[in-house]
DNA sequence: CCGCTCATGTAACAGGTTACATGATTTA
DNA sequence: TAAATCATGTAACCTGTTACATGAGCGG
């Protein structure tokens, strides 16, 4: 049950709408947690049933009237607590780590592919990411912007993001660079 | 549908019966995927009725008749097939992170408590890792073994699951930092 | 006029977690 | 003698994914 206080996290800091969380929590971004606009939709309404957050209608002239969601006293305590409890370990759960398991027994090109995909999608990733933290510290340095700004959460959660994603980047490459140089040892051969 | 092919990636190297199966996808190692001993025996129970794997029954004298599983010709192609596809990009999905993103509105003492946690367990992965390293690739250097050592797959991913976790203890160890100084400079407002 | 964005859902299904169950042997 | 290890499952439940559905306005 953590989707719930993820949604009660990302609704802290501003009002938001379920499309509008549809955005902070697909594909693109995500930089903290990952979640289907069916999903969002669903939990947002079992959060309204149980009182953590309330939504108030906005009526809009062209676009469809849309709901802003706010977290309400009940759901700040739910979060507070949900912070003092002990947190479960994250695992690793990649297709393409079992790729790579089996590297040793299927075929290099269509691996090396796959690789070069997920680095690309990577670098993609850790360019909005900095362009994400740009935005959130303005003209401080980072430094500066730990020590002073308020709402540092975000910051921090983006900082992870980033260097997860480099860190996909760089052993995507790698692993890349060590079965080309196997295939050119093994065509010598 | 991916534990599918994990499974059949772990079983490539080596025979392994259902219970030796859950230790190497187990809390301490799943250097390249995580999973539940009753979702592994309900899996090789599903690859072998589809012909993926075979198991032979191995009578042992005090301890219970256990079943090593290998793969077979099928299995090795269905892997084969899983490669060749697409891989879709995996998310970051972790409490903590939650808990990090809602820093600005929760108790810092409690976030750090888990933080400390949390970069404990890291340290303890990162052991482990450089100790299966270790013995994988033997009295050779890295370069050496990635070059000419046969069986790379795991040593790779089990570097992804290193650094992966060294980024984990850092960025937890950061945080704190950054929470404690801002914790001081509130006291001393 | 075609596809994208805004805006919100339902329904069916696949995948993962937790609780429960059994029973012998070895180690502390 | 209590706990851990070996060895294997079933059943209920919770979570996440995929497919389907609707409808208006805006940009190329």
């Amino acid at each position: 049950m953590a989707l719930r206080h993820a949604v009660l996290a990302a609704l802290l800091d501003e009002e938001l709408s379920g499309y509008q969380l549809t955005k902070a929590f697909d594909v693109g971004v995500a930089n903290f947690w990952h979640a289907q606009p069916q999903q969002l939709y669903a939990e947002l309404t079992r959060l309204e049933k149980d009182g953590l957050v309330e939504g108030r209608a906005v009526v809009q002239e062209t676009r469809p009237t849309k709901r802003l969601f706010h977290v309400t006293h009940a759901g700040l305590a739910e979060l507070e607590e949900f912070t003092a409890a002990s947190t479960k370990p994250s695992f690793i759960r990649d297709d393409l780590l079992v790729k790579v398991q089996a590297a040793d027994h299927v075929d290099t090109e269509a691996l090396i592919a796959q690789l070069t995909e997920r680095a690309a999608f990577a670098q993609a990733k850790i360019d909005l990411f900095g362009k994400l933290l740009r935005t959130m510290r303005g003209d401080r340095t980072e430094e500066e912007f730990l020590r002073h700004g308020h709402r540092i959460g975000p910051y921090l959660t983006c900082l992870r993001g980033l260097t997860f994603e480099q860190g996909n980047r760089d052993w995507c490459e790698h692993t890349i660079t060590v079965l080309r140089e196997r295939q050119q040892a093994h065509a010598r051969h």
